[in-house]
DNA sequence: GCCTTATTGTGAGTTAGTAATAATAAGTGT
DNA sequence: ACACTTATTATTACTAACTCACAATAAGGC
């Protein structure tokens, strides 16, 4: 196998944060990288092809652990549960379709970080904003393909 | 009482979409916009001060729907469950207090609708985008003098 | 290898909803 | 004003996506 590497570079980088390295963080770790914009049910699920007796719940607190650690990003599309990266530290953006969900990672829009710079109303008082979590919803290609056809040459492209 | 013209603008309003105009309706309506950026369970709370016997299930309904009317706006802050507000079709953003919470709003960042053309990926397929939701998240400046406080002189101003 | 304490597993509990159907009432026609 | 049709609301389950408390396990320093 050739997740020698990455094994390595999340171990490092779990050291680095005060973090044990134990296999449960590894195999989430592994599975956000492989299927990024995942809800944790899936995470689990994929983490668990190479590690059979990890939990639920153990993958909500690492999940949650390592969100907090910035280790991995969290966003919640609307009527959604909460996805999860490992693209973390470059504020980009997402697109979700409105219609079959899938995300796209889109880079942040006015170059380097003027998203986190709100135009405040007079009378609102300024936070400090850390960051700027931009949600593209819209339809995608496929989706809105689907939705042109005719309604009598029905469900023959639907499928993928 | 003096909300017979906003009465009526909403019973107007639910009209040209086809709805019937009911009382829990202009409760609900009512309470948003009063309480704006608040939760299906506080909306109860409130549209029951007119209303008492207005069920949580009639909340969820009314919301949706009227969500779906594009006469209410809804967004889920991450930790937080829905919140809806009546200001509608200005594509305004959100601020939030990732200490205490509050909402403020923000007026669109770049001019008109520019949150609205994303820079696509070479290699993503670009969706039709309808609306692209900003979610600021920092710390409010009380939150923020509440942590600067010397350590030990606490809990005095964490009210209100 | 042992020991301390972070981490994970186990099992129950909660929040914020959705879904199915019965009861009610808005608005239309008379 | 009255009846009637059907949208709307209430009632009652039921579910998804988590969270919490505590017991069992295992990383990593010695």
């Amino acid at each position: 196998m050739e997740h020698f590497d990455g094994q390595e570079a999340w171990a490092a980088a779990l050291r680095a944060h005060g973090r044990r390295v134990t296999k449960q963080r590894l195999a989430v770790l592994a599975a956000v990288e492989r299927h990024p914009h995942s809800p944790a049910e899936s995470i689990l699920a994929a983490a668990r092809a190479e590690l059979p007796e990890l939990t639920a719940q153990s993958v909500y607190v690492v999940l949650g652990d390592l969100t907090d650690l910035h280790m991995l990003r969290r966003f919640e599309p609307p009527h959604s549960p909460a996805l999860y990266e490992t693209r973390v530290g470059d504020n980009h953006h997402h697109a979700i379709c409105i219609s079959c969900g899938r995300v796209e990672d889109v880079d942040c829009a006015v170059g380097h970080a003027p998203c986190l710079t709100p135009h405040w109303n007079p009378d609102a008082k300024p936070m400090t904003i850390q960051i700027a979590d931009v949600m593209y919803q819209g339809i995608c290609q496929e989706c809105q393909q689907a939705q042109q056809l005719p309604p009598h040459s029905p469900s023959q492209e639907k499928e993928k």
